[in-house]
DNA sequence: AATCATAAACTACAAATGTAAATTAAGGAG
DNA sequence: CTCCTTAATTTACATTTGTAGTTTATGATT
């Protein structure tokens, strides 16, 4: 599986919330981390180079791209590789922790199965 | 705060299981990764030059040593990177995206509220 | 057509990481 | 006391990552 590092993952995040986006959008997107125009241009180069995104025109001398994985699909995929790694893969021993530190209360749980049913 | 990379993360939690422990225990409890002894070695020391673990006592020419973290703090905190980084700060959000994936059922959420309610 | 602005590409470089071989030092055997 | 074993320490080395400067190529401007 494509391995994105964590400044790799802020740009994914950008390209999963739009179709799609030229080098110059992503700079706007992530002005707020202050990171130089070339730093962003590297990571897209580099996304690029795994595979992670890809061109899907061009306009001018301007590329655009679009994310080639699954926003969803990559997110479960990572929280799974997480949990085995720190819960030995179980979620309620995740959940648990967060109650055992009151990040996490009954209360939640019930609002989130309330989601779950609507979503049905 | 201690950044512990994944192999070293291994590591600790070999240390998080016991009170203390030498090299060849370590080297024991993960003799499923297939690591070399020296890689082991090598982890331990990076640990403890970060400040990990510590050594608690010496017997003839072997050291034991035990963690300086809290497990369960260390974890809360990275699992809340994760999640600040992956689902934008929300537990929730994270839940749902496993409910939509089938990972976690509504009897799944039931059965963590009456542990938790154990808990209390 | 010559020049300029700038997007894209290439190069750079230190720190972290995975992985382990080589070296050293110290306790135990003879 | 000398030598062997082996734990510990040091050194190694390619890859990844964060971060960005330098060079090149190309469309726009005069």
């Amino acid at each position: 599986m494509i391995k994105i590092s964590d400044a790799e993952l802020e740009v994914m995040q950008v390209f999963w919330g739009k179709k799609e986006a030229n080098s110059f959008d992503v700079i706007e997107a992530l002005k707020d981390k202050n990171w130089s125009d070339n730093t962003v241009r590297t990571l897209i180069k580099r996304l690029q180079a795994k595979k992670a995104i890809t061109i899907v025109k061009q306009e001018g001398k301007v590329y655009y791209y679009k994310s080639l994985i699954n926003e969803n699909e990559y997110k479960i995929k990572e929280s799974n590789n997480f949990i085995d790694k720190l819960y030995n893969g179980s979620v309620s021993d995740m959940l648990l922790c967060f109650a055992k530190e009151n990040k996490l209360s009954k209360k939640d749980l019930e609002d989130l199965i309330k989601k779950i049913d609507g979503e049905d």
